[in-house]
RNA sequence: GGGUCUGUGGUCUAGGGGUUUAUGACGUCGCCCUUACAAGGCGAAGAUCGAGGGUUCAAUUCCCUCCGGACCCA
């Protein structure tokens, strides 16, 4: 007998790390492997993976998602597409900035620009090395080489590019409209942007006057505003209020500049039962009152200004910020009696996602994507599109659902990409640069080959080049671009817009948006309206939305919680002998979790095999090691044992005995589940099915009753054997691409992971499959009869008859259990 | 307050009107070092499919209400 060719005992972490630093430490084959070929002549398949925004460490829950795209960009290869699998990196936005200012604990505005930038440059820099290590830790066979960077300017020039199409289309617009606006942070944000905290405060019941001298109480949590108020409104049907519509009540605080008084009229957005049910709306308390004053067609009063102070109009309050002119407005009407009560209660109020500042609606002039008009168009492509799970094509709907105002896009910051524009002296006109040009508007000249279009019809006037002197002097645009601008066009950057439109025709809509389900709203809503107001076309041909990771107790991990767990520590788990330990806030105090080994390639099995896409899914490193390592031994240790026996060069002619033609054909079963399972981008129906092959029928029924013929070297058995494992290899290291790699390497002299076409099995013997189950009976009979008789396994036993079903397999059988 | 999704042995999961005495895995218990694997193998126990109603000849599956969880919105 021979001895393995796998001398390893198991597979182990100390192994997984070294083919993986293998696996990247060659650059050129690395990209032979894995670099994107888009004129192979196979069928392209582009998948637009999420570029990670680097901030430190990279989340567990995120690395496991990243390890199911490449999943999918790896059974893609192996069904013969020619996948580009991406690698970018979103370094644009406002956590970099706000990570600049705590380093440095100075805010951006007090620095010089350019200088600023360079900062933010550098920061994102080192995060940046960070993510690309880990990424390769857990085996992305992302094409590195091609890396692409958001902030780069062959990305923003892209982003530019579409914004002038888009201007010159129309579908840009610049507006003075109510925005929702972060004093603190001093710029202009999206509805997606905001989230709601809850927090505590004061519900005052302050009393006005008509002017016919009734007193009302309206309750109101912003005293502040009175001086914006534009209307009091009642409901329709509230019969206690209908004697006072169409009077007039008197602002119960002093203002300056605007009337003292307002009338009262009816809207049927008033909850009646809500403190008094009389309700003033001001000129721009919330998003409700903003649609009150529209439908009323009121003209609002400017309270706030860009630095989050109160107007002139507010008289005694002015210059004050928003929360010091709230105390001061209820002190103001406490002294002149005018509140009847005052109440504390909770309340949820907007504030900015990044800043958790409470914000504010302010009237500004800034730019907009149009996109009310569109959703009924964007609904149809939308219908072209698969979504993997089916049910979070309604996550999606249900946002289009909301949309009721067009997307403001700019923003008053500084580490974005910037709005591509320069005004004339007069304004009238506008320069903006030709295509494919990154320009800073701020700081540069127009390049000269820019053209000159009319700000209001965006007619084309001429070159600039002809007209400089006719324009005065020019004002660049300071104002940048809300990053989902960036973000949004990340299908379109990688698919080859405008940098390469011959790959571009075979490669849009691009095959594949892997994402999380929490960006639906924004990522993915975005990115889709760009598809269609540029291109009237679905972006994508494939939406997989993944579910999010969860704490043991399935809670979302969240720094406040202190229930994160870090992706390296999961990934080196093992590595050097070091086990791994966390400390994890449980619902009831702290939880120690342990564990000896998990690394990438148990990491990737466990997401593959625990959750269906979409379902979020609950990440304990206790469980990882103890469900899945299991499996990974086991199937080394098939692989191990078929290392001691030579592969025949060819397959036999002569005729295989019956339990080789049986374990063939149910792999072929097998094989068929998992080719339509890769197609179907169904990674949880492959992997179990693959398992419960390798580990379960292969092994324990079929490995038993070969045994002995292997050992006596028959060409039939050694065949079947490597056969099946080469192509399980082939077919299973999508998966786990470390440990596939590594066997077939050793065995075959072949790489798994190389394997581009998917492997053809003999077909499927429905009657030998059928007996399959019978097999199972029969063997589990006879263990358990030689167990009650206390015979070892391998004892010969007596009495024990075949059954006439199986009667195919009466020769291996008896001697498989040695029946006498 | 509203919407979407979700709730299956201790844990995680498959299934989806009758073929189900509900799949598999981990854990538990018992037995076994059997010429790949004790980081193994074999076997056993363990679930009135969240609760309550309804539709139906038949419900874990469909509908409603409630309870719990997640995400989103106002």
């Amino acid at each position: 007998m021979s001895t393995p060719r796998l001398p390893e005992k198991r597979w182990s972490i100390d192994l997984e790390k070294k083919i993986q630093e293998e696996h990247y430490a060659d650059s050129e084959s690395y990209q032979q492997r894995y670099g994107f070929k888009p004129t192979s002549g196979k069928p392209l398949f582009v998948v637009d993976t999420p570029p990670p925004y680097p901030s430190g460490t990279w989340h567990i829950g995120a690395v496991a998602q990243y390890s199911m795209i490449d999943v999918i960009a790896r059974s893609q290869r192996l069904l013969g597409k020619e996948v580009y699998f991406p690698w970018g990196v979103d370094r644009n936005g406002i956590n970099i900035e706000f990570t600049v200012e705590k380093n440095t604990k100075r805010k951006m505005k007090t620095y010089d620009r350019e200088e600023f930038l360079n900062l933010c440059r550098e920061t994102i820099e080192t995060f940046t090395q960070a993510m690309r290590k880990t990424a390769a830790r857990v085996g992305l066979s992302c094409d590195f080489a091609a890396e692409y960077l958001t902030d780069a300017p062959d990305y923003r020039a892209v982003t530019q590019s579409i914004f002038i199409d888009l201007f010159k289309k129309g579908d840009i617009i610049e507006d003075l409209r109510p925005n929702i606006y972060d004093p603190v942070e001093g710029t202009t944000i999206a509805d997606a942007e905001v989230e709601r905290i809850s927090r505590n405060t004061k519900l005052v019941d302050v009393k006005w006057q008509t002017d016919t001298g009734e007193e009302l109480i309206i309750s109101t949590t912003r005293p502040e505003m009175i001086c914006a108020c534009g209307v009091v409104v009642v409901h329709p049907d509230d019969q206690r209020y209908q004697h006072l519509v169409g009077k007039r009540a008197i602002l119960p605080m002093p203002v300056s500049g605007r009337e003292s008084s307002v009338e009262i009229q009816t809207h049927p957005s008033v909850k009646s039962e809500f403190g008094s049910g009389i309700l003033m709306v001001c000129s721009f308390g919330d998003q409700n009152d903003v649609a009150v004053f529209r439908e009323l067609g009121l003209t609002p009063y400017q309270a706030i200004d860009l630095d989050g102070c109160m107007t002139e109009i507010s008289a005694d309050l002015s210059g004050m910020t928003v929360i010091e002119a709230r105390n001061k407005a209820t002190e103001i009407l406490e002294e002149s009696g005018k509140i009847s009560q005052i109440e504390e209660r909770s309340q949820e109020i907007p504030v900015s996602e990044r800043g958790k500042n409470p914000v504010e609606i302010i009237l500004l002039k800034e730019w907009y994507v149009r996109q009310t008009h569109i959703q009924d168009r964007m609904r149809e492509h939308i219908e072209e599109i698969q979504f993997h799970p089916p049910r979070n094509r309604q996550f999606l709907l249900d946002w289009m659902d909301n949309i009721s105002i067009d997307w403001p896009i700019s923003r008053r910051r500084w580490y974005h990409t910037e709005i591509p524009i320069w005004y004339s002296e007069d304004e009238e006109f506008i320069v903006v640069p030709p295509s494919g040009n990154y320009v800073q508007p701020w700081k540069e000249q127009p390049p000269i080959d820019s053209r000159v279009l009319n700000r209001d019809s965006r007619e084309d006037i001429g070159s600039f080049s002809e007209m400089k002197d006719s324009l005065g002097e020019i004002r660049g645009e300071e104002k940048v671009f809300d990053t989902w601008m960036d973000s949004s066009n990340s299908n379109l950057f990688v698919s080859g817009y405008l940098n390469h439109p011959e790959v571009f025709e075979k490669a849009f809509p691009t095959a594949l948006r892997p994402q999380g389900k929490e960006i639906v709203r924004t990522w993915l809503y975005y990115t889709l309206l760009k598809s269609t107001l540029l291109l009237d076309k679905p972006g994508f041909q494939h939406v997989w939305i993944d579910g999010l990771g969860m704490d043991p107790w399935g809670r979302k991990m969240s720094k406040s919680l202190g229930n994160g767990i870090d992706a390296d520590s999961v990934l080196e788990c093992g590595a050097g002998g070091r086990t791994g330990s966390w400390k994890v806030k449980g619902p009831s105090g702290s939880v120690s979790l342990k564990a000896n080994k998990i690394g990438s390639e148990c990491f990737r099995l466990w997401k593959a095999c625990e959750a269906q896409v979409g379902d979020d899914f609950h990440i304990n490193p206790e469980e990882i090691e103890a469900k899945y390592f299991g499996v990974l031994t086991k199937l080394f240790n098939v692989a191990r044992f078929a290392s001691q026996f030579d592969m025949p060069d060819v397959e036999p002619t002569t005729p295989f005995p019956v339990e080789d033609r049986w374990i063939r054909s149910e792999f072929s079963a097998t094989m068929e589940t998992v080719e339509s399972s890769w197609n179907d981008l169904d990674i949880y129906s492959a992997t179990q099915a693959l398992k419960t092959f390798g580990t379960g029928i292969l092994p324990s029924h079929w490995l038993e009753m070969a045994k002995t013929r292997l050992y006596d070297g028959d060409m039939h058995a050694a065949w079947t054997i490597h056969s099946i494992l080469k192509d399980f290899l082939a077919t299973f290291s999508p998966i786990c691409p470390f440990f596939c790699h590594h066997i077939s390497m050793t065995l075959y002299g072949e790489s798994s992971v190389d394997v581009d076409q998917f492997p053809t099995q003999g077909p499927v013997d429905k009657q030998l499959n059928q007996l399959t189950s019978e097999v199972e009976t029969f063997n589990s009979e006879v263990w358990k009869t030689k167990k009650e008789q206390g015979l070892s396994l391998n004892a010969e036993i007596e009495g024990v008859m075949v059954p006439d079903s199986l009667n195919e397999f009466k020769g291996t059988l008896t001697r498989m259990h040695k029946l006498l």
